[in-house]
DNA sequence: GAATTGTGAGCGCTCACAATT
DNA sequence: GAATTGTGAGCGCTCACAATT
């Protein structure tokens, strides 16, 4: 039924592993035979068999990543197809693919990791090191798996390799941005308390606040679960704040900023006058809102590219050393932040 | 080295066959075998190569795409996120993967997608079958290969398998809903001219054009390439036809939309007010616009649900008869559609 | 006879080694 | 001796068949 190397060999009058060195084309051929085996491999219509290869020589060519199709969010936020779009680009480019492992609920991944690098599937995998404490690095070290965290691991580890997009540094600029325009009360929605992102921020966030000499107010941070919605209940209360109302707000992602927006409005404000937001990533969203959204540029697309050269550099036994690298987020100022309006928030 | 269920079977004291029917499920082990085999390979940390199971089942519990990554506006639009989405959903919760073969150039993917689905390392594929022309569909059935068609193809064949967001359906009804408010010149903006969808819009324009006795004027449509900017320079030349200048637009995604939005901003016009406009999709975008859009949304997700659904059911050799499924399309009514100012656009 | 387990060929390649020119 | 080709074991499983209880 299927055509293998043995009936093209049979055709060409060679053996089997003649036709295996013309098509794996690590071995010299003379170009008579080589002609001769193409020829009885095209009129057979021979394509090998990338499973019985992989299979001895224990390389499948293939990337690995998992991803909880679930969370909307993670469609929706230009992470995710960034990211793709980033690994493929790298990967495909080398003569390697892309294996997708779908997980229901985000508590599966690490469970859906291992499953997937011990099947032997893929090669290499992607790991998001979003969570604090869920943490698969420990195994996928023991075991010996080539992987790359897309993400900051919480402990680092002098043999970890990660990327990540420098998330306190875009927080830093984001509010100092906001404190050069004037406001002094700068509140902080984040996406989820247990992502190491969010301690990132929370970072930024705190030593922005420092290097104005302005206190840190836990009442000002709020958590948006990085969804329109979520941004638009955490915003509620801080505009409910009389006399002491945040004149300026900073989202974790462009959706929960919007959210805020959304709510500001419905409180009867007006963005930027009475309320300045920052949004985080840049989405689409971002440029088309009203007003159009400042927002600090995540270059996820960068990021995934770096993962995957990481990953496949190690495949290759190339690098002595760990890849560490973080990368610079760059805001995006536009229409919605602008300096407070005198009297307004603070009691004046 | 890597522990197989040779070692787990010498280990456990049985012939490696019946570790491989403890793994594999598919045979009656007595409780007791069972519990040494799997204490066995506990104790060694085996886990089946995935690799050696497919080259003797014949199935790698993989479904395949070819994803063109250079395409910038793939990963713009909602389409490429949702239908991954919907994919792995549906793969994963039956026990599949995906594999993503990238490509530079669109025009690579028919080769790419023989090459992948050649090369065994997936049991069926998902074909995008947009461009009008480009058709793998002939060698794929010749070769029998299983595949569903993203798209439904120009050329319908009893054997195939598509499914297929109803574009002419969504196209129809936007402009319907356009001639409701009292518009007679209405623009289209397509994407590309080779698509089929594109084929379909045009005629769903024209049947709304026919049914309200509007003449077709072919000066009334441009071509986009789905991106913003094709967006406002096809709108430019419209908003400058004085005296029959149209009063609405309708574009074939949200992205051109929102550039024709901005085209008639430049040009001190105001939507909805002097042009109405109206895009496809739904993205997020859409919803946050300014004014916030009207527009098609499109169930890529379901789409690549059902594509996924009907390709895994191919290869479980359940479905006598192909799969053809049009999915409707609803529009969403929002703030960038209005009835058109007497004595706009028509010399008055 | 039914349930359970062993036997060994086979899936389609590659690669070390030997043989040939 | 260098270039080219053949030989056959091996990669890690599954499955038809045989053997055992």
């Amino acid at each position: 039924m299927k055509v293998t190397i043995k009936h093209v060999a049979e055709l060409a009058h060679v053996h089997s592993s003649t036709v295996s060195r013309v098509f794996s084309g690590k071995a010299t051929i003379s170009e008579a035979t080589r002609q001769r085996v193409l020829a009885a491999a095209a009129e057979l219509n021979f394509h090998p068999n990338a499973i019985a290869r992989s299979l001895t020589t224990h390389r499948a060519h293939v990337l690995g990543m998992v991803i909880p199709y679930t969370q909307e969010e993670f469609f929706l936020d230009p992470f995710f197809p960034q990211v793709l779009r980033g690994l493929s680009d790298v990967a495909c480019r080398q003569g390697f693919r892309l294996l997708l492992s779908g997980v229901e609920d985000p508590t599966e991944e690490p469970e859906a990791v291992l499953r997937l690098i011990r099947s032997r599937q893929v090669d290499g995998i992607v790991v998001q090191a979003s969570r604090v404490g869920v943490d698969t690095t420990d195994v996928l070290l023991a075991e010996r798996h080539p992987f790359v965290l897309l993400g900051r691991p919480l402990q680092d580890a002098a043999e970890l390799s990660w990327v990540e997009v420098d998330a306190h540094q875009a927080t830093l600029e984001a509010v100092r941005h906001l404190i050069g325009l004037g406001h002094r009360r700068i509140a902080f929605i984040a996406g989820y308390p247990n992502m190491v992102v969010t301690l990132d921020r929370l970072a930024g966030y705190r030593q922005a606040l420092d290097e104005a000499g302005l206190p840190y107010d836990e009442g000002l941070v709020a958590y948006g679960q990085f969804r329109q919605e979520g941004g638009a209940e955490a915003m509620r209360p801080f505009l409910a704040m009389n006399g002491s109302r945040p004149t300026a707000v900073f989202a974790a992602n462009d959706l929960m900023a919007v959210g805020a927006m959304q709510a500001a409005a419905e409180a009867g404000l007006e963005v930027p006058r009475d309320c300045s937001v920052v949004g985080s990533n840049d989405s689409p969203v971002a440029a088309f809102s009203c007003p159009r959204l400042t927002s600090s540029r995540a270059p996820y697309h960068e990021l995934a590219r770096e993962a995957a050269q990481a990953l496949i550099a190690q495949l290759q036994g190339m690098p002595p050393d760990p890849v560490k690298r973080l990368l610079p987020c760059e805001l995006v100022v536009r229409e919605s932040t602008a300096p407070p309006r005198a009297g307004v928030g603070l009691a004046g």
